[in-house]
DNA sequence: CTAAAAAAGACATAAATAGTCTTTTAGGGG
DNA sequence: CCCCTAAAAGACTATTTATGTCTTTTTTAG
């Protein structure tokens, strides 16, 4: 259960090799799934979730390729696990309120709350800084 | 990302309202998957695999059903959960030390130890008698 | 022996996952 | 303007997982 996919585990290695670059370094996407062994082709369609909403900056053309969209110690691990996972969903029923019928009475609610609160709280306190440091 | 399956959900409900009945009665699955709107058939196959594991014990023929495998304080929502959904497992590379080749130098690793570990807690710390009060 | 009820296993359908392939758009250099 | 490079976009495919159903078997009470 709560098993990161495929997906994510690739949007995770692919941005954080990023991160790992000089920040002015534009990347080729192709160098980036060599780097994290992941295929060029499905490192691209995440790769474009990514440039989407900011979290990288893509250039076009003769010496295009990617970088950070932002200072790597401003992009959080939730940031890039939502953006290609979606949201931190332990349960249906914690979507948005009065979805769930049972809502006030079910007891189990609150639980699914705490835990979606808590795992959002873990992976919103690590940044790309963090991540990329070599050891 | 880490959503509960229907098969939890089921699973879920379907205990919560047996440990709602009196300890001693007997509850025929059949009354049990009319009371929390869950198909018959699949809540069998869920009940089955409680049963594997003693989370609660069945007769056979008539005058048959389930009840409890022990008392409702004694079993918590971790056990319920991981008895369908399989383990906690925010990412693979947690599954047992030295599975993932990158183990050591994955500076990422560390964050899914710590994911797991807190949703086991939570769900580990909620008994089935907290579930089961009615409000 | 018979009826009741769970156990077991085969089967079916739909959705999500994990990709690939092709075409289009944008940018740089000659 | 033409060509080359590289990302963007979208259609397509295969495999696996999820969500069940159906049939047969086993167990037990009366």
């Amino acid at each position: 259960m709560m098993e990161l996919t495929r997906k994510g585990e690739y949007a995770i290695r692919g941005i954080v090799y990023l991160a790992t670059r000089p920040g002015d370094q534009v990347c080729l996407l192709s160098d980036i799934a060599a780097a994290v062994d992941v295929p060029p082709t499905f490192l691209a369609k995440i790769f474009q979730q990514f440039s989407k909403i900011g979290l990288v900056k893509s250039y076009r053309g003769t010496g295009g390729g990617f970088i950070l969209g932002r200072a790597a110690d401003k992009i959080t691990l939730l940031e890039v696990v939502e953006a290609v996972e979606g949201p931190i969903i332990p349960n249906r029923c914690v979507v948005n309120k009065g979805d769930c019928p049972r809502d006030t009475t079910c007891n189990v609610h609150p639980v699914w709350v705490d835990v979606q609160s808590q795992v959002r709280d873990i992976l919103g306190k690590v940044t790309l800084q963090e991540l990329a440091v070599r050891q």
